[in-house]
DNA sequence: CACCTACCGTACACTCTGTTCGACATAGTG
DNA sequence: CACTATGTCGAACAGAGTGTACGGTAGGTG
């Protein structure tokens, strides 16, 4: 038989212990205050006290772990997160959506805290790495959907200024929105969270969904 | 003598030949499409023709030399984005503060444009690397201030919402602004930058600097 | 017991980095 | 013109990291 380099695992069970410890090994280190960058294979291989053969065989490479790692996330998150967008967001018909796109926020603020050097990493990464940017990107791409979808229902209902543009707003609120938290959670206390998910709503509410201009 | 590393060159003519081929060198490879994770220091001594030895003369590595790729930007760039602030920002106060804001962004989002490759390389690059992150860090909380500043000065003067949290605003609104800009110009043609430009504006305008509640 | 599955460990070829140092070219100075 | 300082070149090297290859081995299963 050639040497055909050595197949991956395929049971399912045996599948799932050595990827959670690599996903725990990888959570460990970027928890430690790591750039996903400058962690290196080997060092996952020490702290998930695995080999190195046993490594490649199960991830192509450092980049679609981080990618595997996000959609494994993603599946109790960002899923949880459009669950909760999908119950609150109906609300933005609503004459009070500013308070539902506050409590929205604040649960998607608290979620991205507590998964936070995951996604700094992925967001990182997604910069200069093919894979991860097409992982990291089509999420957001859901999102943005989303909130044009509404915009334009909004638009259509007159509740907004007419001449808002829901295409670009909606790629304005969605890819500033996501770095702006990144930057809060990075730079602030948790304690201002709720501050923060109040005036990042407002703008919203008050700079798209809702906007009066002076003349109206 | 002890053999003491090699000294730098000093005389200032000669320092900038070679570093400005690596500048350009930088560009081009930029400009053709690689992320500037993936150059290696191999291609850039290839592409500006120079030796090895010659490029760590002149910088200490590739984080350093991308930092002062910014900084060199900056003299004719940033001060000049700064300069047009100072100028048409003043108008902030004014009435229609609105279209001062799109002229603003009009000619941020044409500057940006126009160095996308570089800018968007120092981005990425300090999402990892602290030197570079220091570098880029900076130039946004310049921003941030002058942001604030102004937000105070309308808050007083009672022309936006009482409740609007200055400081929080202004991080939302260059931090968000930044990769709103950066995501708009890598996915969008240069046909859409008057829209764009319109569109951030009056999220910012109806959002935080001229923000009018329900109530009031 | 024989077999298969999946992991281990070592070894290897390769790429890239940052440093060192002798050789050389050039320009200014006495 | 000879001397010297400056700055680049080129080659060599150590060290780190990546991804592949393959023989060996433990444990569950029929």
């Amino acid at each position: 038989m050639p040497s055909i380099t050595r197949t991956a695992p395929d049971s399912e069970g045996n599948r799932r212990v050595v990827e959670t410890a690599v996903y725990t090994a990888v959570r460990t280190l970027l928890d430690s205050g790591a750039k996903y960058t400058e962690i290196s294979v080997q060092k996952i291989l020490a702290e998930a006290d695995i080999s190195r053969s046993t490594f490649y065989a199960h991830f192509r490479d450092k980049s679609e772990l981080l990618a595997r790692m996000g959609r494994s996330l993603n599946q109790r998150f960002f899923d949880e997160a459009t669950a909760d967008a999908a119950t609150i967001w109906d609300a933005v018909e609503s004459p009070d959506g500013l308070q539902s796109i506050t409590e929205l926020l604040a649960k998607g603020v608290a979620r991205h805290r507590e998964h936070f050097s995951v996604l700094a990493a992925i967001s990182e990464t997604a910069a200069y790495d093919a894979a991860v940017n097409d992982f990291y990107t089509s999420g957001l791409e859901a999102f943005e959907a989303r909130v044009r979808a509404d915009l334009e229902k909004r638009l259509g209902s007159a509740l907004t200024d007419s001449k808002l543009n829901a295409r670009i707003s909606a790629q304005v609120i969605v890819w500033g929105g996501e770095q702006a938290i990144a930057h809060h959670i990075s730079t602030e206390d948790e304690s201002q969270d709720a501050d923060f998910a109040a005036e990042l709503a407002a703008i919203w509410w008050y700079g798209a969904y809702n906007r009066r201009t002076e003349s109206s």
